[in-house]
DNA sequence: GCCGTTATTGTACGATCGTTCAACAACGGC
DNA sequence: GCCGTTGTTGAACGATCGTACAATAACGGC
């Protein structure tokens, strides 16, 4: 009789694929228990590994989460502006691209809300968790002001073609802060309650809402 | 030597009295220490209480919090409701108050908002705060869609004030859908940087939002 | 095939969690 | 002033939490 294969009881892996796991697992244990799958317990066992691990590859839970929220944020961001990049080049195909990825999958679902609910409610009370926040946010606000000044730049510019089409910087923020509040609350409408409308309409609404503010902008230079 | 008069170690509150205290207690340790706050404990150390009290008045612990929920919905709507009540009869009158109060304290407040979050975060794993919401989240929903019906049904009527001046059930909605987008996503980023913009361009930016869709319902009507 | 490195395990510890419950005491009724 | 009702206390319980740590074993280098 051959001798047995003895299997092996457990798989060593590089630091870095077993990070990625645990907040892989991380994120998975948020999506299906909500806060109260942020426990060590639950995640190694999500991960397939012992309570002791996670203190391996992370100083505490604390750092793990904070991570998990880096990467979270990470993936949002760079999923926009890969949907952006592969637009055409015009102003409008971005910013449609660009509203079209904030409401489809992965984005537009309610699992994906709830982890991002718990990752807010520790914002204020965890210092790691407001790191990240400083650090990626500013990514994502990037993103949306630099769609919304071509768009704003080339109205100005039909409206005045022999002038320069600059945008102020006010105007751009004010833009900015109506095209955010909208987006985000229409995306949060629809994750609480994802019968109400279809997600077409809220890019529409959302469309509408941009060039209505192009023609705004456009009357005001004109006076 | 008089004899010391001695004082009473606690002091019998009546049922009605001490639960209303609890949930006070509990909404103050949400804002304080967030989700962290939500302990027996912590609870009854803010409220000057002993652990054992909580459980003479409230079953288990996920009642007094979706008690404190309640409470925290019915401030919400009640305080909007009132402040409809208090401004003049017209349709913008009402609405300017709602938006105003909307933007302004004790709802503009990033407390507030973090108090929110943990509910929120709660809403898909409990039961009782799931009942609380069905419950309360109508009544606000029915106040929204009301003072909308006002303003539109006014803007059909002076566009055509010799017909009816109905507005269908779908327009309605879409309206009702996106103010309260706007709505949520301007209260949202003020809370989360108050710095960035004043309440008073918030109440604008929904005026103008409003505004334009008068125009867009009443030139659908006129084609 | 042995060895050194180190990823991994699993027990153990102290703290804190929600809940229970017997004892206590405040206060109204008489 | 005594009594019954019951709001209130605080110790105790078992469960679970995050973390520490010594033992183990996988795997590459030689």
């Amino acid at each position: 009789m051959a001798r047995a294969v003895r299997k092996p009881r457990f798989e060593r892996q590089l630091p870095e694929v077993r990070r990625q796991a645990l907040i892989a697992a991380t994120i998975e244990c948020l999506k299906r228990y909500g806060h109260e799958g942020l426990s060590i317990r639950t995640i190694s066992a999500q991960a397939g590994v012992s309570v002791g691990l996670i203190n391996h590859h992370f100083p505490n839970k604390d750092e793990l989460v904070a991570a998990a929220y880096r990467y979270f944020n990470a993936e949002l961001v760079g999923g926009m502006q890969a949907a952006v990049g592969r637009a055409r080049a015009t102003p409008q195909a971005r910013m449609r691209a660009f509203l079209n990825a904030s409401f489809s999958a992965p984005n537009l679902d309610a699992d994906t809300l709830a982890v991002w609910v718990v990752f807010w409610g520790m914002y204020r009370h965890s210092r790691p968790i407001q790191r990240v926040q400083r650090d990626t946010y500013q990514d994502y606000v990037r993103l949306v002001r630099g769609l919304l000044l071509q768009l704003l730049q080339q109205a100005n510019g039909r409206r005045r073609p022999q002038r320069s089409a600059a945008v102020s910087p006010a105007e751009l923020r004010r833009a900015a802060i109506g095209l955010t509040a909208l987006l985000d609350g229409l995306w949060l409408e629809w994750c609480l309650a994802p019968g109400t409308f279809r997600p077409a309409e809220a890019v529409k609404m959302c469309e509408v809402w941009i060039s209505s503010l192009c023609e705004h902008i456009a009357g005001e230079r004109r006076r």
